[in-house]
DNA sequence: AAAATCAATGCAAACGTTTCCGAAACTATA
DNA sequence: TATAGTTTCGGAAACGTTTGCATTGATTTT
């Protein structure tokens, strides 16, 4: 376990550990002979310094927290994908937490942060949490945060987004063009400026086509699985049930999806559906998908290298910026009659 | 960033280092009124330790690496997310590391485990590697290792798998009873030993209906999706195309809906598909994907168990053992005709 | 009453680095 | 030749814990 380290190196090479240590960092006041030596014995013995010892040393950990609600989701997935690319580059690491929507253990996780394990956090906000003061106390404290769409406006941070007005519009318009008036917005929260943002564009939509709102069709489903299939089924089953369905997470796409398929209701012809959703599978459902995808791939990319702008110069703060990603609506079946 | 420590608290206090540090941790050498001395002052204070001050003392890092090819694949997701959950409890960090199904990656990952950076390193092996020897040295060194599906037998350890054999022997034996008997076979490789045991099961299950093998239909697709795409192509546009194909990854299985969308060939009537897959939406295919789904959050929760169970008691070697569980076959319309 | 035991705490070293400061040994300058 | 300046290195403290051992005062034993 406990393996070979500087001062066994420097008790090696007759010479002291702080020769060795400025040796392996090609510091500029040790000869070109002795680095020569110091480096040829550290390959040779398989030398890699004690992340620990550095780490309490220097105050920084080389590694970086990703937060996120939840895993099994491919934007998620993605995400997580472009952050850790950008970090390997780096030679940073990356810790891994899922709150699972649910605020305590976000909170939790987040307090932990406290004693400088990270050097930085990328993080979305779970759908629980209505309180932002663990997240306002920690960025105060100095640790460095950037969010991706699920973000926390209180926070004066970096927050890499899409734009969610501009494609929910898009989106309901499509609905509405394809002749569906009576539309439906499914979402998980009104608490996520996502989710207010979407449903803002859903509504703007409508107001510009003159489509009453009809609050009975604005679904707060919860996280909670036979909760919200149960809301989506009485939806469905409704004497006035709407002819189209805009969904904010492509987990609520899947089911009523499902739901459709246990009441016989055929999509695209007696209900369309949109959604936002990252799923690759999306073009081979029955019927195809119609989506708004996210650049998910790109956000933690740039969520990542904005973090990291910062980590490398400390003295450049991470400015209160919105950065906005397209997103791009991927027109199929579930949204257009044959 | 650097915060409130030890030795403050123990100013506070009056008291010594070594007092406070034994207080918070509850040993049994200290007084009653100073232990709630003690923590009355840290909650209050909201002290937290530097993590790396204490594994730097202790030799131990309280974090375990997840080492895994990919991570947009819901196998993969769904064991992270049970090694999650097990670690939390255990209070343990959770490091990812992506290897992108290639040697190097996964090579110079493994390599830098050599310096305490974690306690232990749970792995499923990239496609890419046929060499195990970083394995097996960083193993000798004294690391705990515990692989997942994709197992590396040379490595006396525990290894989580499912039933490989059995599951497609299964499959197989599924296509060939619904009256497919000219059956392909495509994975990613065959160095891993949870591909040839899938190709075992296949074999089998064809011999055992005395159907001849054509070794023109097993198909070793790479990770590289043009060159894939273009093998299952070349296969579905032959003359004498199989009717039936069994994929050993979802991925494939995606790749030749796409294909024979493409091509117009009509699942399950002229060809009929089986793959080993997590998808959630296979249900929701066109047509539904009858899969082979293996309990990935089981195999995550069951691997970081074994792993844990080590770094409790340092004294439990791992065992050398093989821990199978089973998979299920879901059959849906890819492999039934109406 | 002296000795031995015990409970509660303090001291200091150690974990493996990094970094400030200064010490040689040389070279160039006056 | 004395001085200043360079180059190259070593000493030692520091990061914040944990832990073996010593210490103290109190309590019990003989």
């Amino acid at each position: 376990m406990a393996n070979i380290t500087l001062k066994y190196l420097a008790k090696e090479l007759n010479l002291a550990a702080s020769t060795v240590s400025r040796a392996l960092r090609d510091e500029w006041d040790i000869s070109p002979e002795t680095k020569l030596r110091v480096n040829e014995l550290a390959k040779k013995l398989n030398y890699t310094p004690n992340p620990y010892a550095g780490s309490l040393r220097r105050q920084s950990s080389q590694t970086i927290a990703v937060v996120i609600p939840e895993i099994d989701n491919n934007f998620f997935t993605l995400a997580i994908k472009g952050i850790e690319t950008v970090a390997r580059e780096k030679n940073y690491h990356v810790l891994i937490y899922l709150t699972h929507e649910d605020y305590e253990r976000e909170l939790s996780i987040v307090q932990h942060f406290q004693n400088g394990r990270v050097d930085g956090i990328i993080m979305s906000v779970s759908v629980g949490t209505e309180d932002y003061t663990h997240l306002s106390e920690i960025h105060k404290s100095g640790m460095p945060i950037v969010f991706f769409d699920r973000i926390c406006h209180e926070i004066e941070t970096a927050k890499i987004t899409t734009d969610d007005f501009a494609s929910s519009f898009k989106a309901t318009e499509h609905l509405i063009k394809t002749g569906c008036q009576r539309i439906a917005f499914l979402a998980m929260t009104n608490h996520l400026s996502i989710e207010t943002k979407r449903k803002a564009g859903y509504l703007e939509a409508l107001n510009k086509y003159n489509i009453p709102v009809k609050e009975d069709w604005i679904l707060e489903c919860t996280n909670d699985v036979t909760i919200s299939t149960a809301k989506i089924r009485a939806l469905l089953a409704s004497a006035n049930k709407p002819c189209g369905i805009f969904t904010t997470v492509e987990k609520l796409a899947i089911q009523t999806y499902q739901i459709s398929q246990e009441l016989h209701i055929p999509i695209p012809k007696s209900l369309q559906v949109v959604s936002f959703s990252n799923l690759i599978t999306a073009p081979l459902l029955h019927p195809p998908l119609t989506t708004i995808t996210q650049p998910a791939f790109e956000i933690g990319k740039q969520a990542a290298t904005v973090l990291f702008k910062h980590l490398d110069k400390k003295r450049f703060a991470i400015e209160n910026e919105n950065i906005v990603l397209d997103s791009t609506l991927h027109i199929r079946h579930s949204t257009v009659k044959l």
